[in-house]
Order: C-alpha cells, then structure tokens, then sequence
DNA sequence: AGTGCCACCTGTGGGC
DNA sequence: TGCCCACAGGTGGCAC
C-alpha cells in the first residue's frame, strides 16, 4: 500500500478533478471491503457537492455538507478519475459519479480488500482517527518527541516508528530508508535511542517523506496515481527490496530479516 | 500499557 | 507450461 506520500499524491491528483463538483450517483459493486460500507454512503452522497479533499494519516476524506467519506486505501487500494464509460475490471468496487459535465467517475480499486470506505457525520472525528499520532511534516513531529514517548520502550525502534499512535504515515518503505539514512539499527530497543540520533531519525522522515511527495510517490508492482501514472521513488531507494545488494554507503552487503513480521532490510556495519 | 502475533484477501514471482 | 509456496505498501483485535 501506500504509505503517506502515495496517499497524499493520490489527494493531489484527485483534488482538482473533484472538488466542487457534486456527486450524482454512488455504485456498490463490492461493499464488503475490511468493513462493510455504512449505508450513508450512498444514502447521503447523492447530490452533495465535494467541498475539499483531506488526509489524515493515510486516510483521505472527501467533505460535503451532509458528511464526509472516509477512504483508506490498505495495501492494494487506489483512486482514479476516470471517464464514466471506462470498463469496469475486476475489483473496482465503488463508483462515486461526479456531474462535472464530462461524465466522470472516481472509482475506488482494491484487490486485496483490505481498504474501507466509511462514514464520519459533520462535526465528529471517526473512531479510526481518533488516537493517531501527529503528522510526520507538522512540527508537532521531531526527535525530541519521539526521545519522549520512547523512554521505557522495549519494543524494536522500527515497529516504534510505524506504530501510527506514535507518528503517522510512516509505513514499511519508509521506515527502513528513514532507519538507513539515520545510521540506526532497526532492532535497537526504541528506549536505547539516544535523543541526538532521535534528532538524527526524525530529521530523516521528514526529508524523505517529502522527496517522495515531490517524486510521486514510490511504485512497487501496482501503485499508480490518479491520473494513472507511477511514482517515481522507488529507483532512489536505498534499502527496501535490496536485501543481499551492496550497501550504498560501505559496500557491504546488506542484510534481511523480519522484525515483527515484515520484512526489514538494513546494514549491520552503517547501522548501530 | 506495552508487546507480539494473527487475521483479513488476492495477485505475482520464483523454484521445482 | 504448470503447480505450489512465500510474500506483498496496513492495521485492528486478541492474548499475554
């Protein structure tokens, strides 16, 4: 899935071709994604005009006067713009018809079905985004408050850092690369982590979830934007998916294992 | 409270 | 070519 610059590329590439425009008609092909689609969805929907695009996290909402859709895109979702006579394929599973005058749809994919498709009412926070840590690009984010929340804790740094209670949107991509270009050991005890290299650590996921942002977004096997393009990150990556290859900064090889069940790569000698 | 593990589901790629 | 297995960007829920 994506993880927070795909989310947000998404809510890039989606936003001019949506907002302000109002919806005419919403299509269940699918409802039963990891929750089933509240009925509000296509009870509400119809007929509200799409104010803005938000993120959250790696959710995105659309906000109309009557409420706002709430999308997560799992591992496998995506969103696309697409001309409303574009041939249905295998796992679009919600259709949400604009009236812009061109006839078009914003159609909702997800193979794995592990996305949703929720509802949050006007004024209220969904339960889902009610305990999620700040924003990695706000300055609510730096080392100092990651060397706060982690004093005590046993658990590996990298499961501290996709924990979305700590900070959100780092996902298994950019955990690892922001690990690497921190000189940190993903099995280091996130307690053990000095504050200087927390400093070090959260300076990394800003910059890097910002190039991403700036590139598009990294494209493994099936992400696309919504204009149906692919990112671009993933050629600059420097860890992730290069389990054995040399590390680019000493040459040695780096080395592969997981770390609370997924999959985490990182040089033993760069990486203390 | 924190931690570790499983589950959800489909597609793909590698090894045989 | 075909089969089988391992694995994939996330995260809620559970048992300890």
């Amino acid at each position: 899935m994506p993880e927070l610059p795909e989310v947000e590329t998404t809510r890039r590439g989606l936003a001019p071709h949506v907002e302000g425009r109002r919806i005419t008609g919403v299509v269940l092909r699918r409802p039963d994604l990891r929750w089933p689609i509240p009925r509000e969805v296509a009870e509400l929907l119809p007929g509200q005009r799409i104010e803005q695009v938000r993120r959250r996290a790696k959710y995105l909402l659309l906000d109309t006067q009557a409420g706002s859709a709430l999308l997560h895109l799992g591992m496998s979702g995506s969103l696309r713009v697409l001309p409303a006579a574009t041939p249905v394929k295998a796992h679009d599973h919600v259709d949400i018809e604009l009236d812009d005058g061109s006839r078009r749809v914003l159609r909702f994919t997800d193979p794995r079905r592990f996305g949703c498709l929720l509802w949050q009412p006007p004024g209220a926070t969904h339960e889902l985004l009610r305990d999620l840590g700040p924003e990695p690009l706000s300055d609510a984010f730096g080392g100092d408050y990651l060397f706060a929340l982690s004093r005590g804790r046993k658990a590996p740094v990298k499961t501290f850092l996709m924990d979305q209670k700590i900070v959100v949107g780092v996902g298994n991509i950019y955990a690892a690369e922001a690990l690497f270009e921190a000189g940190i050991s993903p099995l280091r005890a996130a307690g053990k982590v000095s504050r200087d290299r927390y400093a070090l650590l959260a300076a990394a996921v800003k910059r890097i979830l910002a190039y991403a942002i700036e590139r598009g977004g990294t494209t493994l096997r099936d992400y696309i934007n919504p204009d149906g393009q692919p990112g671009y990150f993933e050629l600059e990556l420097s860890a992730y998916g290069r389990g054995g290859e040399p590390c680019p900064r000493c040459g040695r090889a780096l080395k592969q294992a997981a770390i609370g069940q997924r999959a985490t790569v990182w040089c033993p000698h760069c990486q203390k």
